[in-house]
DNA sequence: CTGAAAGCGCTTACAG
DNA sequence: CTGAAAGCGCTTACAG
């Protein structure tokens, strides 16, 4: 095993002072630039890493950030979208030399709440991000009286005190409506996600507004993300009586969903009945009939949390500008709307 | 925001030494029990956290371990796989109290390899969890070298000096055989992963012989799992003449692409060719036909590794014992061998 | 430009 | 059972 170097080994073979070496080593001022390189030197030969424990204790940030993902572990495992967030986030990270210490705590609300505690508290992590914002989130008074820095990501909420990252939702709405607007839809369903969310409440907002703009009427049924639900509801909806001729669904699973109750209503897709995904994956690539889906450039959205995040540690905050515009896929479930 | 609280002031308060205040927080002898009530009663109302880093500067451990993914995040986004593991091994790090540094890498071989220098040489961890192992993995060599605890995960390298969890590779290798053997196939396909990587190997040898046994014969393509890959070689090899029956593809996605090029070459599935998946996902589920495929249980099996990594921390080696039998969930991308 | 010293918040022998 | 003290490996005023 190897031998832990520390600064004081460098110090003394040297003859240097810690101190000396400490700057020399933190790129200070204090010491000849002579005294710098054979410090920088001898730190590579001998494989020398700050302990990051003692830097953290002096007062130094802890080079980590948290994540609490509070959503159902199948779930995760269904929706490609968390895992592509999450390696944005890490591709960002890495350029900053910072670690995300993850944990996933199930979707029973507040299950997240001691980790934030317990994070500041023990002063494991410089900052967290903030995933699936809902109304009056009791995370953002902790956190605040928890002194630790947050982003909040998906959803703003106005006149939210931390930064906030938020795709371009409304270029998102106007895409879909304008998709269905053009090939003759004017009764739409939309078929989101759990209404507690602020990005499904806000994504509710802007698809009504769009279709208001356009003439065209829109219903709402409430889904949980599984396809299971999504499949149930929409089969009953479909029994029930004439309705919407497309339905945009807030995931790619529930879209899945969709789908496979108009197959087993004998309705035909896209022939009678457009779906639409507010996420593309895999899953709406082969799904039959592919799906129509937004790309939402998932790690792009990773990156843009993260670096804000970063800003806000870093006390220069940024809010995450310039979201990338969501591509449209279209594919063979949308097609014009049945007469 | 919250002012930190101390032992120090704890100590104070109370009119004690911090020696006997810590004594009290960590159910150490030295103090009346009296003491500690009265200790661990202040320091719940103070909201009293310990210091990590001061902890581990002291000698604790660090109460982390670290996974470092070199997948393509592509890929990591399309395999519910990794995710289900990731969410296993989170239940049991939970329980224990512990955290996961998570980092990825990208798939370009060796980039993982400064990492864990970093980390045991700032003493981030206590230990690491290793997927995905290579034929002469350097990852072995190196961590033996920083003497950092480590745990193997998925395959079993003879004579291996770390301790190693695996999947029931065996029982795996069976149920598929013997279901194709029954449905009267006698000649059949293996679609690999990447050649180096072990369990790959192993797949493949526990194939061959079970198939032999059975009187069958093999042969293999490897893939990358991707499915435009897949696609691609199943394509060429179905227009290339005669061929086995049925194909066994290493992941899910990749018997996505063998199902995708037998539908555009005109075979159809499971008429004149069978396709069985050695990962489950909804991306079975919902393929059109819906595969069949192997339940390997991959919450269970992140829990076996996490456990098994704890146990190596804790010096109390386990070795991640009683692997449950994946189930083979059949569906219908099997049928009777084509005459 | 360099060194001696204090301090970060714990733990742990070592005395009483 | 309790307290004074040293130490973990850094950083950072403060003197020289």
């Amino acid at each position: 095993m190897a031998e832990r170097v520390t600064i004081g080994d460098l110090a003394q073979r040297l003859g240097l002072s810690k101190a000396s070496v400490s700057y020399a080593l933190n790129g200070q001022p204090g010491v000849s630039e002579q005294t710098r390189a054979r410090v920088l030197a001898l730190a590579r030969e001998l494989q020398w890493y700050p302990s990051s424990s003692a830097r953290t204790l002096s007062g130094a940030r802890t080079g980590i950030v948290g994540l609490v993902l509070s959503r159902d572990p199948d779930l995760l495992g269904t929706e490609p979208y968390y895992m592509l967030v999450l390696s944005g986030i890490e591709a960002e990270l890495i350029d900053a030399e910072y670690g995300l210490l993850l944990r996933m705590v199930g979707s029973e609300p507040g299950r997240d709440l001691p980790v934030y505690e317990r994070w500041a508290g023990e002063r494991r992590v410089d900052g967290v991000m903030l995933f699936d914002q809902r109304r009056d989130d009791p995370r953002i008074p902790l956190l605040r009286h928890l002194g630790l820095p947050a982003v909040l990501n998906g959803a703003a909420e106005p006149g939210s005190v931390l930064p906030t990252v938020v795709p371009d939702e409304h270029g998102d709405a106007r895409q879909v409506v304008e998709l269905l607007h053009g090939l003759g839809h004017r009764w739409i369903g939309h078929l989101t996600g759990p209404s507690g969310l602020l990005h499904e409440e806000r994504r509710e907002l802007l698809v009504r507004a769009a279709a208001a703009r356009a003439g065209m009427a829109v219903e709402s049924i409430e889904g949980d993300y599984t396809m299971g639900t999504a499949e149930r509801l929409i089969g009953e909806r479909l029994r029930h009586g004439p309705g919407p001729t497309a339905w945009v669904a807030s995931n790619d699973v529930m879209a899945l969903g969709a789908v496979r109750a108009a197959a087993r209503e004998g309705v035909d897709v896209p022939g009678r009945l457009s779906v639409v995904s507010w996420d593309d994956s895999l899953l709406c690539e082969i799904g039959a009939p592919p799906i129509t889906a937004l790309d939402r450039h998932p790690r792009d959205f990773g990156r843009r949390c993260a670096r804000a995040l970063l800003a806000e540690i870093a006390g220069t905050p940024d809010d995450g500008t310039g979201a990338r515009a969501s591509e449209l896929r279209v594919r063979s479930s949308t097609g014009p709307a049945a007469p």
